[in-house]
DNA sequence: GAAGGCTTAGGACATATGTCCTTTATCTAT
DNA sequence: ATAGATAAAGGACATATGTCCTAAGCCTTC
């Protein structure tokens, strides 16, 4: 068990409070429950890892994506609070992790050990029904998903995307693009080839939905993607 | 409730224990279980249909498909016992159907209330926990199935397709494809167009994988679908 | 058994997407 | 600033898939 400081401690709370996880989960394990923060553009857990905790995301942005034998990669969802990571692997008893986790903004996330759950959380009824609950709606998500995904091409997939990454909040996050590193990447995120994605690009420039400049693709006429969108898959 | 005769109160003993249903139902649930049974091409239920029942295959093999707004449907996995229909929209608390389930072969399944789990089960751990565990195995296979999608061809979702209707034990159930009534269906059902569907079964015909007779599209060499598929998505 | 009608297969072309390679832009060290 | 090195963008072509329409097959009904 990590020993924690004060100001961690206080933080915990917050989280645990603000989420109401009080609801959830038994009261015993919040001493165990630690609290820490990634930025933009960190990994959380990478496809493979090793895992013994569950983390609850409690504030940001993540995106989870697999990468296939021949390297491709695929993003499956991006999840905001709440949302458990390792609550799969928690559940099949397997140790490795399915799927690769980064921070697309500041994200918080609670942690806590396995042992700590099976000890305490396994026979606990709010538990196992707030498990099952987020369960059920990740099925839901990711089978909605796969429908959006067969039915519509990637103009739509990466208009869908852009929304994503984009927070409406702050204008400064619209530049997402650059924080992947390259476009190459945002390709493999949804799912098409690095110069497939150019074309899009072009084609979403010339209808002034997006602008690139030299360093970012920015997003110029929101309303117009969202309307291309539709319903945007990834969140 | 309904009252069952003697034979079909011995069938549902009969799959109680041959699931070993009573590890994971307490006890006063038995005498609420029904059993029904559906013949090959029949249909459980259809998106949007109220429900408010818990159905549990015990015998046979499904499938479970989606009809997008402009009339696309798309397979979304086939099932084999033990599988729930109706737990997704149970625990969400919806009362419609969120896609279409049909008889692959002939099926058995087991009834239950909603009601009667709300009473008796919503608090039962061994339940909750095998709900989750389903849960988690639906997420799980829900995942890689869009994953396989996004990456392979229609070819390999094809051979796919054919090795999950065809039955191994029954040579006559490899005749699945009229069972569907028309090739249109399975052209939709694999998320392709009829058009391009043919171009593939010419192809897997020239390679000597399947046949098309007047009547059927048999499998020829089962070995290299299979090695064509590679994993089998659909189930 | 022939005319009309319906169903299914396939041709022709369009569009979406992938692969490979060349050109262009950018960067770094000196 | 300049040469070489590196990365990004776009051209050319191939492949996968969709749309539309025609042709071929097969039912009826008389």
């Amino acid at each position: 068990m990590t020993i924690h400081d004060i100001q961690d401690q206080a933080q915990v709370e917050y989280y645990w409070k603000l989420h109401d996880l009080g609801a959830h989960f038994p009261q015993i394990l919040f001493p165990y429950l630690t609290v820490f923060h990634l930025e933009q553009g960190d990994i959380l857990c990478t496809q493979g890892d090793d895992i013994e905790h569950l983390d609850i995301l409690v504030h940001g942005k993540i995106k989870i994506y697999t990468t296939s034998q021949e390297g491709k990669t695929l993003i499956l969802c991006f999840k905001t609070p709440l949302e458990f990571i390792g609550d799969v692997e928690y559940i099949n008893g397997n140790d490795k992790v399915i799927n690769t986790v980064e921070a697309v903004s500041s994200v918080h996330f609670l942690r806590i050990h396995r042992k700590w759950l099976v000890q305490y959380g396994s026979d606990h009824v709010p538990l196992l029904q707030f498990l099952l609950q987020m369960m059920t709606r990740k099925f839901y998500s990711s089978s909605n998903y796969s429908r959006f995904n067969l039915m519509y091409p990637v103009e739509i997939r990466l208009a869908s995307y852009m929304l994503s990454v984009a927070c409406d909040e702050d204008p400064a996050d619209c530049y997402e693009e650059l924080r992947i590193s390259s476009l190459v990447d945002v390709a493999n995120l949804i799912g098409t080839s690095y110069r497939h994605l150019n074309r899009v690009i072009q084609k979403l420039g010339s209808d002034g939905l997006v602008k690139r400049t030299s360093e970012y693709l920015v997003i110029q006429n929101r309303a117009g993607l969202e309307a291309l969108a539709g319903h945007n898959i990834y969140e």
